[in-house]
DNA sequence: AACGAAACCTGCGCGC
DNA sequence: TGCGCGCAGGTTTCGT
């Protein structure tokens, strides 16, 4: 599910159900997602949750003395059960809070990854430290000093943590449609005008985004009831052969990077 | 150093 | 019906 008003939505709905209580067991089913820098997720039994926190697409669990590191990647989802429920399949850890509430990390992919570590060390957490500010709080010279060399498409930075932190593949695309501009151009070509207009498009979209609580492209029944509007306001993405609601001209669709890019070739030059 | 491609996984929908 | 292929909201690692 996971650009950044997803993993906003996730966090806040945790946030409302376990802030204050007490990691009493956990149950690791599959272990590969945990990153082989974590510390034992053991040594959270007995912690107590004090607060919910997102960087970009990660979620920061922060606990008295450490902060669980969790990032959804293509499909995580969390939900919170009953402790007597049956595990299903793709439950791949399970937190226990105060002895009764059981919340399940499910990944169909198993591509999430997991990473405890020391409060303190959070700065220089591999992870964290490399990734950019938020749209939000990126300034527009920090922002085109990072593309104005770069030989590689302006859709290919979108997706670049170390660049911009929070837009993913459908926020990039509706991004660069917002600004009107062509995903394939270099990010060298862009001008700091250009690169003013993608940053405000991200902080608009991203807002509006977060208000929906993210996108739904995939109807997941999701006990966190995480399932957004945004799809609603979608102008290109997964909208190949539509017309552009502007120009009239249909919208298409090409690889850029491995990742579906969809465009208006009239309105984005 | 910088860039593109492959790798990590599973399930679903589509065309023969 | 069944099989094979391509595709999916992301990031890291490998190769040139």
């Amino acid at each position: 599910m996971p650009e950044l008003p997803e993993v906003r939505t996730v966090a806040t709905v945790l946030k409302n159900n376990l802030l204050n209580k007490k990691i009493t067991n956990i149950e690791i089913i599959y272990s590969k997602l945990i990153s082989k820098n974590s510390l034992n997720l053991n040594l959270l039994i007995g912690e107590t949750l004090i607060n919910i926190n997102t960087i970009g697409k990660y979620i920061l669990f922060d606990f008295e003395k450490y902060i669980l590191i969790s990032h959804l990647r293509m499909e995580g989802k969390y939900y919170i059960k009953k402790i007597s429920e049956k595990y299903e399949k793709h439950e791949h850890i399970i937190f226990i809070y105060d002895s009764e509430l059981s919340v399940r990390y499910h990944d169909v992919r198993k591509f999430g990854t997991f990473e405890l570590i020391k409060k303190e060390d959070l700065i220089n957490n591999k992870s964290i430290s490399k990734l950019a500010l938020e749209p939000f709080d990126l300034s527009l010279e920090e922002f085109y000093n990072k593309i104005k060399n770069k030989n590689t498409s302006i859709k290919n930075l979108l997706l670049d943590q170390t660049i911009i932190n929070g837009l993913g593949n459908i926020y990039a695309n509706e991004v660069l449609y917002a600004a009107k501009i062509n995903p394939l151009k270099l990010g060298k070509n862009i001008t700091k005008k250009e690169a003013g207009n993608i940053l405000k498009a991200s902080i608009d979209i991203l807002n509006v985004a977060i208000k929906e609580g993210g996108t739904t492209i995939k109807s997941y029944t999701s006990s966190l009831g995480v399932s957004g509007t945004y799809q609603n306001y979608l102008k290109v993405h997964m909208k190949e052969n539509e017309k552009c609601i502007n120009c009239n001209n249909l919208i298409e669709k090409i690889k850029i990077g491995g990742r579906s890019t969809y465009y208006c070739k009239e309105c984005q030059k």
